[in-house]
DNA sequence: CTGTTAGCGCTTTCAC
DNA sequence: GTGAAAGCGCTAACAG
C-alpha cells in the first residue's frame, strides 16, 4: 500500500495541531464547529482515510473476526461462511477466513496465524482430524492466549466453549420417524464420517426413533466408509435388501442412493423414500429432487457472529453459552406422498 | 483480545532493553548468542507472540490480501476463493474476504472497507451490476488510493488493470466445434446473464464456430433470462425444435436442459449432446452426468495471487499484466459417444 | 554487544 | 477551543 494522506499532513496543511485534526474528524465537542467543518472539508479534498491499522493498535481491537472452516468446497460450510460474512459485515466487522481442509496441522497453523492480534475473536469449526483425536492442545492455547472464540456446527467434547450447534439428534430422530410412519419398518441409515460429533448425534437420533418403534437392528445403520466404493456398495445393498426408507447422514450419500435406486428401477418415492442431510445445491436440482434436512447453516453462521459479538462486549464474563439452531425437514420428490 | 505479553514486559523481566529483545527475537547478529537464547527461552516460557498489528503499522504492510467475490454460494467462485486462500496462505498472506452479492453498492462498501490500510492489495471480481454499468468511479478510486489490485474472471472494459481471465471465447468456440462435429448442425447456445463480460466472450466464441460452419442463425443463441421460467421455457423449446447439441453458458442451464430433455424422453447423448459451463458439483453428480467446460477456477485463483504478489514486490512498475488460464472440456455422459 | 531514541498513525489526557 | 505530549507494540538508526 503506497503513501497516503495522514492526520499529520492534514494538520500541517491546515496549520493546526495533530490532535485538533483528530478530534475534529471524530466530531469532538472540544472543537469549534467551524474548525470541524474546515478540517473535514480539507480531509475530503485530499481523500483522507483513517488508517485502520493505527486505530487498531491504539484501540487494541481490530473489528475483525477470524473464521476457521474445515472445507470451503462444501456447500454446507459455504452457507455458514455466507451467514457469518453477512452478519459480521452488518455489525461492522471484517472477516478473515482460514481453511483447515479437515487437517489438524492446518488448523494449528490457522490458529497461530489468527492469534497474533489481528482478530478480536475466532469462529471455529473443528476439523475432522481434530474430532478424531484427543489432543486438543492447540485449542487450549486459544484460551491460554485469551482469544475469545466460539465453535460452530461441530462441538469440542472435552473443552467447554461457547458455540452454536444444529440439533442433529432431533433432526435425525424426526426424519426417521417420518420415514417409518410414511414408509415402513424397513428403514435404514446410510452413515459415513462417523467420527464427527454431528454424525454421532444423527446416529443417536436415528437409533432412538427406531428403538421407539421396536425395529432397531444391528444392521439398521449401514456404514459406508470409502467414497469411491459408494456406488458399488449401495448397488449391492439395494439389490439384496428390501428397503422402505433411507435416511442418509450427508448429502452425497442421498444423491448416490437416489441415483442407484433409480437405475435399479426402484420406484421413488412410492416404494422407497429417501431423506438426506445438509440440504445442498444438488438435492434441489437432482431428478428426482431429494428431500433433505436443512440445518439452516446461514442462520447458524449468523448466530455464531451474534454470540461472538456479545462475548466481545462482556469480556469479563466467562459464561459459556451454547445455542442450538433447529433444522427443518424439506420435502421434495423423494418423499412426496 | 485480552492482555498479552509484550516485548516491553519481556525486557523488564530480562533486565535488558526493549531493542535488545526485539533484535534477539529477530536473530540479529548484533546480539550475542547467549542473549538470544536467553530472550527466546523467556519469550517461549511466557508464551510471547509478536503483535501483528504493531508490526504492520511499523512496516506499512499487513501481509494480508483483500478479496471481493460476487457470490460465495456459487461453486465456481468458491473454487476461486479456495485457490486464492491456498496460495495466499502458502505465500504467507492472510485473506480478508468480502462478498458483493453482485451488487455495486456492496462492492463500493467492500472497497471502502478494504482500502483503509488493512490489506496490501485487493483481488477483485466485479459484480454483475458493475459489469452492466459504465460508472466505475469506485474502482478508479482504487487506483487513486494507490491500492494495488488485480481482477479475476471478469474484466473491466475501460479500466486497464492487471488480472487473470479464463479464455471464454476459445472454450466456447472449442465446445461448439465439438458439438457440431459430433452432434450436428442443429446446435444451440442457451444463454443468460448476458451482461457479464465472460458471457459475452462465450457468445462470441459460439457464434464464431457456428459461422465457420455456415450454420449460424439469429435463433442459434437462445437467451433465457428469468430463472423461474427456465424449466418451462426449455420444455417448450425442446418440444418444438429439433436439436442436436446444446452448449449452455453456465451450469444451471445445462442441468435444466438435461433434466427436461430426459423427461421428454430425448436420448442423451445419442440424439442430443449437452455441454455446460463452469463445471460445478452438480454436473458430476447428475444422472446422466453432464459434460462441462472446466475453467480451472482454483488455478485462476492461484494465478491471481501470484500476480498480486509480484505486483507488491515491484511496486514501482506500473506494468499491466493480463494472464489467461486455459479451460478444459470435461466429457461426461451427456457427450459420451 | 547493548541501549537510547525516534517514529509508524492515531487517540486522549492534561495544560494552556 | 486548541495544542503538547504520551503511548499502543514494534523496528531500526545511531550512540556508546
Amino acid at each position: 500500500m503506497a503513501k497516503r494522506m495522514t492526520i499529520k499532513e492534514l494538520a500541517k496543511i491546515l496549520n493546526v495541531s495533530i490532535s485538533t485534526v483528530s478530534k475534529a474528524l471524530n466530531d469532538s465537542d472540544e472543537i469549534s464547529p467551524e474548525t470541524i467543518k474546515r478540517v473535514k472539508e480539507t480531509a475530503k479534498l485530499y481523500g483522507y482515510r483513517a488508517n485502520f491499522i493505527a486505530k487498531s493498535l491504539k484501540s487494541q481491537s481490530t473489528n475483525t473476526l477470524g473464521v476457521i472452516i474445515p472445507d470451503v468446497l462444501n456447500y454446507f460450510f459455504v452457507q455458514l461462511l455466507h451467514g457469518i460474512e453477512n452478519e459480521a459485515r452488518k455489525q461492522g466487522y471484517n472477516v478473515m477466513t482460514c481453511i483447515s481442509h479437515e487437517k489438524i496441522s492446518n488448523e494449528k497453523a490457522n490458529i497461530i496465524a489468527l492469534t497474533n492480534g489481528q482478530v478480536d475473536g475466532i469462529l471455529f469449526c473443528p476439523s475432522e482430524e481434530t474430532q478424531n483425536t484427543i489432543d486438543l492442545t492447540h485449542i487450549e492455547e486459544l484460551s491460554n492466549n485469551n482469544v475469545p472464540f466460539v465453535t460452530f456446527d461441530r462441538s469440542l467434547h472435552d473443552i467447554k466453549a461457547s458455540g452454536v450447534l444444529s440439533n442433529d439428534f432431533f433432526s435425525a430422530y424426526d426424519a426417521t420417524n417420518y420415514l417409518i410412519k410414511n414408509g415402513g419398518e424397513k428403514t435404514y441409515l446410510f452413515a459415513s464420517h462417523v467420527g464427527l460429533s454431528v454424525m454421532k448425534e444423527r446416529i443417536k437420533g436415528f437409533k432412538q426413533a427406531m428403538r421407539e418403534h421396536h425395529i432397531l437392528k444391528d444392521s439398521s445403520v449401514v456404514e459406508i466408509s470409502e467414497e469411491k466404493d459408494y456406488e458399488v456398495f449401495i448397488k449391492e445393498f439395494l439389490a439384496s435388501t428390501k428397503v422402505d426408507g433411507i435416511l442418509t447422514i450427508d448429502e452425497l450419500l442421498s444423491v448416490k442412493a437416489v441415483k442407484i435406486a433409480t437405475k435399479l428401477k426402484i420406484n421413488i418415492p412410492k416404494t422407497l423414500k429417501v431423506i438426506g442431510f445438509s440440504n445442498g445445491e444438488i438435492s434441489a436440482q437432482f431428478s428426482p429432487s431429494i428431500s433433505s434436512v436443512d440445518q439452516r447453516a446461514g442462520l447458524m453462521g449468523k448466530e455464531a457472529v451474534t454470540l461472538m459479538i456479545e462475548m466481545l462486549k462482556n469480556e469479563n464474563s466467562r459464561e459459556v453459552v451454547v445455542k442450538t439452531v433447529p433444522a427443518v425437514l424439506i420435502h421434495r420428490e423423494t418423499t412426496k406422498i
